[in-house]
DNA sequence: GTTGTTGCAAAGAATTTGCAGTCTA
DNA sequence: TAGACTGCAAATTCTTTGCAACAAC
């Protein structure tokens, strides 16, 4: 296989992802790449999103069809709000019983993902604030 | 709100997708409804998914960002091979301590998606076969 | 006859890719 | 200096949409 070289986009994108609290998208990446390297490409981005993952130092999420990216590449899961879009970790015991469940039919359970969507606490909040005052009227 | 008329194109689309045990993707209930309709589009298989989506009345599971779709409306999970895309639903009781926990944040959990990816009997038994000639070589 | 729907084709959004020039090791 | 990598733009893939013709009710 060919030798990997190491560049100034790679070490950019993979640092950007680092020092990311939230999810962001491959957009998101390049936007905040471009900060440090104004001459990288999306294109770039891209391509070095994927290595990264496909090496493991990174994590790939998708919402909404779309990729997002994580430095935790430990096993968790997600809550997205369906109202502001946030993502958030979600730590979960593995589900041991479903696991097996699924495995005795002969199947191999490589991965698990669980996605739990709704409010996040602060759009609850204003959802339902909204929702006592359209019942006032 | 406007008032909903029952066409051809919607009627065919709603019989495929209840006819169907597996979970096609647009374009695969689009080639089954046009067996029946052969005039029917793209576009409007698209459309008609999508209403009937909103209405309840499918459900669609998005799976390597893109959408495909399933009769079976009631609480359920799925299983996703990686050797033959093949997707199979999976019955497991809610993780109530999961969504507990979740909510405890203050936190509104309205959906719980789980997806296992892993390989099926089929393809973990093709495989294993595979593996053990060539661990043989 | 209204007006909701359709077919068509063009537009969109996200992502990938071909290629010639550039830079790392 | 070989060849991995980049920037750029064009291409792909899946899905949505504008519009004029069509067809339910």
């Amino acid at each position: 296989m060919k030798k990997k070289r190491n560049t100034k986009q790679k070490a950019t994108v993979y640092r950007v992802v680092q020092s990311s609290n939230d999810h962001p998208t491959a957009e998101k990446v390049y936007e905040r790449a471009k900060k440090e390297l104004p001459s990288i490409s999306l294109g770039t981005v891209y391509r070095v999103l994927k290595e990264l993952v496909s090496e493991g130092k990174i994590k790939e999420i998708i919402v909404n069809k779309q990729s997002h990216f994580e430095k935790r590449t430990d096993h968790h899961h997600h809550f997205i709000c369906r109202e502001c879009g946030k993502i958030e970790d979600v730590e979960t015991p593995l589900c041991r019983y479903t696991c097996r469940k699924v495995e005795k039919k002969g199947y191999v359970v490589e991965d698990i993902e669980y996605k739990f969507y709704g409010l996040c606490d602060k759009c609850a909040q204003k959802l339902n604030i909204k929702e006592k005052e359209v019942a006032q009227v």
